[in-house]
DNA sequence: TAACCGTGGTC
DNA sequence: TGACCAAGGTT
């Protein structure tokens, strides 16, 4: 449970100066009448289902409105409701998410359906605790569902709450550690409208989405500007505080674009926990693979355009001892396609190759699959870039 | 706690 | 163009 602080704990660890409760009320109203004039018209503010919500704010993680928008619709269409999702076809709802990224989400979302069909009677749970244990939900979600769909009083803190609390009370925390959630949920704690606590959750965002940006932001604009001790002061160039993120690291990919004498391609389903996890893909080779195995220091940025006999010889070996397959490689790549993760920025160098005979079968994660079937596959954006870019591959 | 997990837009 | 950003959660 979140222990709410007082005014003097907020002031004593982390000085933080709590309005009076005249000051609060006074906010409330003022935040919300403008709400109610600019709030966005987004197609989940037209419901009151808590699954529809739900799989809005699931979408709307880390991940633009105006992405989520098109996915959102499609997504209710072809699950209605929660008995349709918990009885999902794994594929088929990695299908449906396809292209939005962090797959994770979709994969939790079918668990947590599961729960409620299972423990629940298929009614969404209608408070902060239940639907926090459910798979995928975390503090922010909970916070969000329980306020919007069910009217609780509970703090929905995401990015754009952090930073426009941040400048509201001149707040000298790291946002981006961990950590420092919970001390703006304690703020929020004070200041959270209890009648209208899912409006007011929403236009605190609508507040950070529109006006407290956080690049061009001009403090002077915002309807709560006479509450906003960082622009009073002058101090609101310094909030949020934010510590910077670290470099990604860069690793470099040959991806083989094998097709058999029927002209299939052969496909690779991705681990089903790791990174674009179930989904697949042309075989993707760490270069750091080839040339550890050989003994050569890394590959010179040129190497990878084009191979040499030698290269040639040591990526067809690779390919022949995990794929059991024999392959005739071109030399000319598709030149680098650039993919760039959360975590990681992979360069990757398609090529083309064709095979006759399959020396043992295949290993069980991979098929073959004629491009007529593309469409029936889960493929990552990555997949789809490489696809696209190896129309350009010179043969030869 | 910090690393992991996608993608597209923006300056 | 690289770095940051967008309604975070899990391990």
């Amino acid at each position: 449970m979140n222990k709410k602080l007082s005014k003097k704990e907020l002031k004593d660890k982390y000085n933080i100066n709590m309005w009076s409760e005249d000051k609060i009320a006074l906010f409330q109203d003022t935040l919300l009448k403008w709400y109610d004039l600019e709030k966005r018209d987004l197609p989940w503010r037209r419901t009151s289902d808590p699954y529809k919500i739900w799989i809005s704010e699931i979408m709307l993680q880390q991940t633009r409105v105006d992405t989520v928008i098109a996915y959102y619709k499609n997504f209710l269409t072809s699950f209605p409701d929660i008995n349709h999702l918990a009885e999902a076809d794994d594929d088929r709802l990695l299908k449906v998410w396809e292209g939005l990224g962090y797959y994770s989400r979709v994969r939790n979302m079918k668990e947590a359906a599961i729960q409620v069909v299972t423990h629940h009677d298929g009614i969404f749970p209608d408070n902060y605790e239940e639907i926090k244990k459910l798979k995928g939900i975390g503090p922010y979600t909970a916070g969000a569902i329980a306020s919007i769909a069910f009217q609780q009083a509970e703090p929905a803190v995401d990015g754009n709450l952090m930073r426009v609390l941040s400048r509201l009370f001149e707040i000298d925390i790291d946002i981006a550690k961990p950590a420092s959630r919970k001390v703006f949920e304690a703020v929020m704690y004070h200041i959270i409208d209890q009648n209208r606590p899912g409006d007011f959750n929403q236009a605190l965002m609508d507040l950070g989405a529109t006006i407290c940006t956080p690049k061009n932001y001009d403090p002077s604009i915002s309807p709560v500007k006479e509450f906003n001790a960082s622009y009073v002061n002058e101090t609101y160039l310094n909030y949020p505080i934010k510590s910077k993120k670290k470099k990604k690291k860069i690793v470099n990919y040959f991806a083989v674009l094998v097709q058999n004498d029927k002209g299939e391609y052969l496909l690779e389903k991705r681990h089903e926990d790791r990174l674009l996890a179930n989904m697949w893909t042309f075989p993707l080779i760490e270069e750091e693979m080839i040339s550890r195995d050989s003994g050569w220091k890394s590959f010179e940025d040129t190497d990878l355009y084009e191979l040499n006999d030698l290269k040639k010889d040591l990526l067809m070996r690779y390919v022949k001892k995990k794929y059991s397959l024999n392959i005739n490689l071109g030399i000319h790549s598709s030149g680098k396609i650039s993919h760039v993760f959360t975590h990681l920025h992979w360069n990757i160098y398609a090529y083309r190759a064709s095979t006759r005979n399959s020396i043992e079968a295949i290993p069980s994660n991979c098929e073959w699959v004629h491009e007529t079937k593309f469409n029936d596959c889960v493929f990552p954006v990555l997949q789809q870039k490489i696809w696209k870019s190896s129309q350009e591959i010179t043969l030869l």
